[in-house]
DNA sequence: TCATATGTATCATTAAGAGTTACATGATTC
DNA sequence: GAATCATGTAACTCTTAATGATACATATGA
């Protein structure tokens, strides 16, 4: 499929849990984000794993914020949804006898392990408050009534 | 699929082509690279509008460097095949009406733009040529008396 | 006990890279 | 100029990973 979205998706989640809904159920989250209950738990079990959200069964559950968004940086949520890959480009995960391809792919190696361990640095130095920040300033900028919508949010 | 992996493999061939094998029509550079001659025939397409290779029909025809390896940068290549989406991560391509999901992609693409301006700056440093000579230290410490192998290099 | 919500296994869908087939076109050799 | 060789390209299929969907078990609160 195309890119993998789910650490976008759950910047988006969080931000909302803190800013406007506390509380809510995978169903719920679904609608925010326009997609399946389902996924929403497989995502936000990694959240749950590194202490970022709790989650309760039953009546009065769902999902809730451990942590304030200011603890949270954007390289905790890339792990906490299983640091997927994050190159489109590379050399071929196996080995080859061949020097030439060896080579090739040992400068390719290191020049994206390079890069990637400089962005993910640079993911440390921000948190999702400043996200939610940038939110803010969009919301005041914008002139809305209401700064969330989804589909069902304002007809619940 | 995996990854993208157009640019390992013209990488792999430039430098086959250069230290080897001179001219070779696709079938050949397909045998190198393990793949089907159309497939060769489509990436090294992109080779040739950027000037890297020149291409001839018929009787001794095939493919053939254009330039030396030294001229040659990483990013040349890159872009030779397409310049293909570098991240696997990042936000939806469609723009939401929610501000929320705004501020995110917002952080995202521009956290992302900087790590890919800088990756593709780090492309344009390394020449071919410098990848080739690395393969050429990496013969030399072998001690193999053979430095090219691909299914069929032999048994020709 | 029943309704609600998470937990999770299993399968279907989707998109993009890669692989394949078929055939047209051009160039060389005889 | 006919046969052969090679590129050029359209139109598929195959594969993989992310995503979406269904089914059902488990736990919790009313």
């Amino acid at each position: 499929m195309a890119r993998d979205l789910r650490m976008s998706r759950m910047l988006h989640v969080l931000i909302h849990m803190d800013r406007h809904v506390g509380r809510a159920t995978s169903e719920q989250i679904a609608q925010m984000i326009s997609t399946n209950a389902v996924v929403v738990r497989r995502m936000m079990a990694g959240l749950r794993e590194r202490g970022i959200v709790t989650s309760e069964k039953g009546h009065g559950g769902g999902w809730q914020l451990a942590c304030p968004l200011a603890k949270i940086s954007l390289r905790d949520v890339y792990e906490a949804v299983g640091h997927p890959p994050l190159f489109n480009i590379g050399p071929q995960a196996d080995h080859s006898s061949c020097l030439v391809e060896q080579a090739v792919d040992a400068r390719l190696d290191a020049t994206l392990s390079e890069a990637e361990a400089r962005l993910l640095a640079q993911f440390s130095t921000i948190t999702v408050e400043e996200v939610a920040q940038d939110f803010e300033r969009r919301f005041a900028e914008s002139g809305h009534s209401v700064p969330f919508q989804w589909h069902g949010s304002t007809a619940q």
